[in-house]
RNA sequence: GGAGUCAUAGCUCAGCAGGGACGAGCGUUCCCCUCACACGGGAGAGGUCAUGGGUUCGAGCCCCAUUGGCUCUACCA
């Protein structure tokens, strides 16, 4: 094997190669193996005719990094992707390519239409599940599932009859979100409520029997007015107590109609007196109940005014309205006209205004089955992460209302139910009846409607396990461990998904629940097709990788905040993953003529190969633990810092002579630690960006065939060495300083000059003594002296102070005393801010009793060096001057 | 109407468990094309952590109020 690789790293070069030999070897693929711990997580389904947007980019990410991680650590890992049905949304795409050509779905009937959408699922299905593979998921497409397909299908049957023989799912006429353009009830979740600006109008109802007496009402919808069956005040109102009882008439239809009292209207409103709709108005319709008043729909499914309007037969609702308004006004029982803007509720596809209805519907009785699913988020036996999610879901559950789930479309899960041709009975059974069980007539027809689609995804982290069959893998993969997903579907999936694990597995359907933010543009927008502001993430793969997209997504965000996207992030991304492969580039140079061997004498390992190897091996610990509690954001952030900074900035510097001198006895050790650290840092990038750590693993080494199925790297006691690691921080330190004052004194960078460390510490001198090679490149130095005392140092020297040792440069004719002087007067300012501080608290009798030992002793140490810095800076401003 | 959330460097954001303003990326200033990388290296500048109180020996982090932005939720006709 070549183990060259090209200079800058070209990402797709590479991608679609190794996710293809991923695919071959069938990494991906879990099964159930009891020597294994099962590690699970569901992906949230995608719309089957769907395209990948940056929202699904962050989802199928945060998944795939988990699932990588969890099956380096040793679990069977099952990551099971599938794709929805989406009813609502993939019907009305049908529709309107029918339309183009001309049909009507009722043209071509029910099974024709499906036959259609059929089709069409087929031929789009596909490129979702493509788009999921350029990111890197590492799903288990051997068990790809559809929310329609056999299996799905079977557990929808199962739990629709389940639930209505334990009456927990029932018909009934009740007003329901109706969308006049989709011709379909629709869900309180689907219900988008928008802010308009509408009017207020006034309008007078006579009252019968009292000639030239009227009550005002105000509304905002004057053409309801034809459904009135009564008008409502305040019962303690008593601008109004001597009208109830009596009756009004409603203008155009002239139906006496009763005034009646309920707490529900406010007198403060409007003008105290409401006219009540109930087959139009959820408030209404209550009242209505509470009152036994006629329910009047005067609407037809299209919202127009149906028979019962009279004369505004046949026109639309808002073309009523304004036509009505215009009649009131020329009757003389137009009041008045206010601007006002009130919440309206939208069809949250199609934004059209919804119109509530009364209709007979399918219902999910709510009460009983959420107990479990609000007691297990309390209990935390769910996590949501971030917690503050609880409030959100809590809120939900505790104003739960009974769930709609019947929906007027074809595409979808056919109710299961079926009606008597002859008597009506209704029977509610997983197939066709032969016969009807009360009349014995031999032919029943079943419902018309189909199931809400999420009605399908609330069972799915069972049903694609293969409920209501008992299979070995919902045995031993149920219940999943994490579910990520975003913030805005907790109503929608998230509580549904609970209850419905509780109801019908006994068991929750996962242990955490990870909630992630939108992803907005680079001014904080939604992205959006109207707004044309959507970044495609293929385009973004195809120019700077997955990788780099990945890591994009993942970084600088906290789970369930929003974030905003924007290139120069993903350049940073793209620069890191370049970062990476030049490192790597560089060790593979250096180790073509050595084989590294397996293990080291640790006796064999120097100052800084002990400090590099201690710092990963934190780095190990630290990264592992924010993992496993799903800080994804923070873990790789401190892979990152690590790689760039302490192992290419310091480390590959440090080691550079020893590598270039075939005489040094450390080479050896310098490679071995090279390879060791890179290695380990690959693995614990792995699961950020697979494709590039994947790739460089295999040119790297030949014992392993992939970094995706090797071991997690684990924390090891024996690579601690704590008193190497400060001594690197001390000539870290003084390297630092030395760069400093060269800057300052603007010494070029060619320029090398003697470096002589002056300490009367052993320890110190010790260090510098052993490091002189690195410390000479790091520095710029031609040459390193240590010694105790500053003997043969010339008066004009440039100085630094780092703790315990003072460095000096001799650049005689370089330095400028004036500035000198300035620059220590500087540094002995600084020093005397710190000293002021660490003074105040420990001079502080209260900070001395109270705070804790370990504090107080850190404290006392920093006041101990500060002092020692401040007379070595004192003695050299005193010697320049 | 209710609730949530944010306000930290010029911009976009981290900041896990209250203990030196701790940061990152981009931008910016100066010096470097040094044989892994200019998608790079080195050295800087830049912050009263929204405002006002409180708790604490000590607060960006906890509590209360205020202001401004965002989001969710809700039946004010």
């Amino acid at each position: 094997m070549s183990k060259n690789l090209e200079k800058t790293y070209s990402p797709s070069d590479i991608e679609d190669r190794l996710y293809q030999k991923w695919i071959e070897k069938k990494y991906f693929h879990a099964e159930v193996d009891e020597n294994k711990k099962p590690f699970t997580i569901v992906i949230p389904p995608p719309n089957v005719t769907g395209r990948l947007h940056m929202g699904h980019a962050l989802d199928e990410t945060m998944q795939d990094i988990i699932i990588r991680f969890k099956r380096m650590q040793g679990y069977s890992a099952l990551w099971l992707p599938g794709t929805d049905h989406a009813s609502i949304s993939t019907e009305v795409k049908v529709i309107e390519k029918l339309k183009k050509q001309g049909i009507d779905k009722k043209d071509i009937g029910r099974e024709g239409f499906l036959k259609e959408t059929w089709d069409w699922t087929h031929e789009y299905g596909g490129a979702i599940v493509e788009q999921l593979k350029k990111l890197g998921s590492s799903c288990d497409w051997d068990r790809l599932r559809f929310t329609l397909d056999e299996g799905c299908s079977k557990a929808v049957e199962e739990v629709f009859v389940k639930l209505y023989e334990k009456g927990l799912i029932y018909k009934g006429s009740r007003i329901i979100n109706w969308c006049p353009v989709c011709k379909t009830s629709i869900s309180d979740a689907e219900v988008e409520h928008e802010e308009h600006a509408g009017h207020f109008w006034h309008i007078k109802y006579p009252i019968v029997g009292e000639e030239g007496r009227f009550v005002q009402i105000a509304t905002t919808r004057p053409e309801t007015l034809l459904g009135d069956t009564a008008v409502a005040v305040n019962p303690e109102d008593e601008r109004y107590t001597d009208i109830i009882g009596k009756t009004v008439m409603v203008p155009f239809v002239n139906r006496e109609i009763p005034v009646i009292a309920d707490s529900y209207v406010d007198k403060e409103f409007g003008t105290g007196v409401v006219k009540i709709t109930p087959a139009h108005d959820p408030n209404d319709f209550e009242v209505g109940k509470r009152h036994n008043l006629p329910e009047l729909n005067v609407m037809n499914d299209d919202a127009t005014i149906n028979a019962m309007g009279g004369k505004f037969e046949g026109m639309d609702r808002y073309e009523a309205r304004k036509q009505m308004v215009a009649e009131l006004d020329e009757m003389g029982l137009l009041v008045k006209v206010e601007d006002h803007s009130h919440n309206v509720g939208t069809h949250d596809r199609c934004k059209t205004v919804v119109e509530p209805l009364i209709k007979p519907q399918w219902f999910v009785k709510m009460d009983e089955l959420i107990k479990p699913a609000v007691e297990a988020v309390k209990s935390k036996e769910i996590e949501l992460i971030p917690e503050r999610m609880e409030k959100t879901y809590f809120n939900w559950t505790d104003n739960i209302r009974d769930w709609c789930i019947s929906r007027q479309l074809w595409w979808g899960h056919r109710i299961p139910a079926y009606y008597c041709d002859k008597c009506s009975e209704v029977v509610v059974s997983k197939e066709q009846p032969e016969t009807c069980p009360k009349c014995g007539h031999n032919h029943l027809t079943q419902d018309e409607d189909t199931l809400d689609t999420w009605f399908s995804s609330a069972l799915w982290p069972f049903s694609t396990l293969g409920w209501p069959d008992n299979t070995k893998e919902l045995e031993y993969f149920y219940p999943t461990d994490v579910l990520v997903t975003g913030y805005d579907i907790i109503f929608f999936w998230v509580i549904r998904m609970i209850f419905s694990g509780f109801e019908h597995m006994g068991e929750k359907p996962f242990k955490t629940v990870l909630f992630h933010g939108l992803v907005r543009d680079s001014q904080g927008r939604k992205m959006s097709k109207s707004l044309g502001n959507g970044i495609d993430p293929l385009e973004i793969i195809a120019e700077y990788g997955a990788d780099a997209l990945r890591l994009t997504l993942i970084t600088g965000n906290a789970p369930g905040n929003d974030m905003r996207f924007y290139m120069e992030r993903v350049e940073a991304s793209r620069n890191f993953a370049n970062k990476v492969w030049n490192a790597s580039r560089f060790i593979m140079m250096n180790m073509e003529k050595a084989e590294i061997p397996e293990t080291i004498d640790l006796s064999e390992l120097t100052l800084a190969d002990k400090w590099i190897l201690s710092k990963k091996n934190a780095l190990v610990k630290e990264v592992t633990e924010n993992m496993e509690k799903y800080d994804l954001g923070i873990a790789v952030q401190k892979v990152y810092d690590f790689v760039w900074e302490e192992f290419c900035d310091w480390y590959i510097e440090m080691v550079k002579p020893r590598l270039y001198n075939d005489e040094d006895t450390t080479k050896m050790a310098a490679l071995w630690t090279l390879k060791t650290v890179l290695i380990d840092s690959l693995k614990l990038l792995h699961p950020y960006m697979p494709f590039v750590t994947e790739e460089i693993f295999c040119t790297l080494q030949d014992k392993e065939e992939s970094i995706m199925v090797s071991e997690w790297p684990v924390y090891d006691e024996a690579f601690n060495f704590n008193t190497d690691e400060e001594a690197v921080e001390l000539i870290k330190a003084a390297v630092k300083s030395i760069r400093n004052v060269r800057a300052e004194m603007n010494v070029p960078p060619s320029k090398k000059a003697t470096v002589i460390v002056v300490t009367e510490d052993d320890a110190v001198a010790q260090t510098f003594n052993t490091s002189k090679v690195f410390f000479a490149t790091l520095g710029y130095a031609s040459e390193v002296i240590v010694q105790s005392d500053k003997e043969g140092i010339s008066q004009d020297a440039v100085s630094t102070v780092i703790p315990n040792a003072t460095v000096y440069m001799p650049f005689a004719e370089l330095v400028d005393i004036e500035k000198e002087i300035e620059r220590l007067q500087k540094e002995k300012a600084r020093l005397e801010g710190e000293l002021k501080r660490v003074n105040g608290m420990l001079n502080n009798e209260r900070f001395m009793s109270k705070a804790p030992e370990a504090k107080v002793a850190e404290e006392r140490a920093k006041l101990e060096n500060y002092t020692n810095m401040m007379a070595q800076v004192e003695e050299r401003l005193q010697q320049l001057s």
